[in-house]
DNA sequence: GGTTAGTATTGACCTAGATCAAGTGTGGCG
DNA sequence: CGCCACACTTGATCTAGGTCAATACTAACC
């Protein structure tokens, strides 16, 4: 399905993309050299599984690049994305050793691992660490509570609106068409991955996303290649109010 | 709607019936002395707010006892609760001086509270209260996804299930019958509340009771007090995969 | 080139839950 | 006491989105 993936693993933390947005984003140049002690690269495939839920993890890290996804899934089969993981989010958790969900690389993805045991010694000495790891935490945790009104109240169109504008907002300032409002990107998700992050079944999602096309909201080129010719019509479609909803 | 309530302001950190849980639970007795000199209590009633979406927050705080629900709204008027913060939960964020959620009280309710600016200093400081709120942040997280999961996938009756699978948690410990499997606990929500927890309508909420009540997985006596003759069966009706969902 | 497998679209139908509309029960209050 | 407000229940109907099924499109791979 796939050539092997063409995969960038930085060298060091001073060339990394998310030296100044992950964990580490604090650390002053001692620190990071402890980090870059304990510090080691891995790469995914798209599809392929990091961790399943309830597995010893025995590691920590940051997504470099790629995307990663969180999900959840009920005996009978039903299955719901709990998190997508972009650049420099974290993943794992210190102080409890399995993780609940499982995570899966939903893209190509590079991450940058830390043994856990390390990493947590040194979040106990190193103030800085463990006080960009609760601010991410908590950006997180505002991120799901916005995620919970898209899932519990927003319709089938509001919902792959308000995706697409997650999405948007992420590569916002790489691909910026002439005009400033004009968005164009691709698609990192698969229409059965985008339905089980919102809660629908595919085929609704690939009916919004034709309806969506044919309003002129979204112009679509192959299945997954987007251009957004007017970025606030589509916040309006996702019926966001006014603050937009995503924090930071 | 009610006479005042009866509320109970503990008097030293030593009796506080949360001492053990909120986010001053790693505190030596110096560093609780401190905190000390920062904290009072506030109480509210039934269904007043706490805070404003957007409004500046000059404390945080932990639930003492009671009640408290973040919303969101959307122009439209529909709302989602998106958090239930039980005693000892913490409310606010140190490190950014708005909410972006109403906070209200949806029981008679009280909270001790910290004056931001001097919580924020102590953080700094006493990395015991740094810890436990990181743990504490990302249990509301864990949650927070656990609760996606019921928003995006579940039926309206495991809906209602996995919340009386929540609230009946919580009081396990305190209101056990002489069968230890038996629960008896009052409803802290009214049928709309439930709803806007859940994603659905209150005729839903209501409807799904009443069908739980004639299958007997419930007893209802009242419109609030509820017995849950076997906790398994409800955990069943909750589609709740063999762990339980709910951490810690 | 044809086969297979994964991804996506589209149509026809059905159902869980929403919507609209009466009720019931209870408690506070003039 | 009767009135009103509020929380809740129950019924009749409607509809958004699910389900089932057929049909493309693309890319390996033989």
């Amino acid at each position: 399905m796939h050539n092997q993936p063409v995969i960038v693993e930085p060298k060091t933390c001073d060339e990394c993309p998310i030296r100044h947005r992950a964990v580490c984003a604090k650390c002053e140049a001692d620190e990071l050299a402890m980090l870059e002690q304990i510090k080691y690269y891995r790469s995914f495939q798209a599809g392929q599984t990091v961790i399943w839920s309830g597995d010893q993890m025995g590691f920590v890290g940051s997504v470099v690049s790629g995307i990663a996804s969180l999900t959840q899934t009920m005996e009978d089969g039903r299955t719901q994305m709990v998190g997508l993981l972009l650049q420099s989010d974290f993943v794992g958790r210190p102080g409890r050793d399995s993780v609940p969900y499982d995570v899966t690389a939903t893209s190509d993805m590079v991450m940058c691992c830390f043994r856990k045991k390390p990493f947590e010694e040194m979040m106990n000495r190193t103030p800085h660490i463990a006080h960009r790891l609760l601010e991410m935490t908590l950006d997180e945790l505002d991120a799901a509570r916005d995620w919970m009104l898209v899932l519990g109240r927003k319709t089938a169109r509001e919902k792959i609106a308000s995706l697409l504008t997650i999405i948007a907002r992420r590569d916002a300032t790489l691909n910026m068409g002439p005009d400033t409002s004009v968005l164009v990107f691709d698609l990192p998700l698969t229409r059965e991955a985008m339905a089980d992050y919102l809660g629908l079944t595919l085929e609704t999602v690939s009916r919004q996303i034709s309806a969506l096309k044919r309003d002129g909201v979204i112009i679509l080129e192959g299945k997954r290649h987007i251009t957004v010719p007017d970025f606030d019509r589509l916040l309006e479609e996702a019926g966001d109010d006014s603050d937009g909803g995503m924090v930071a």
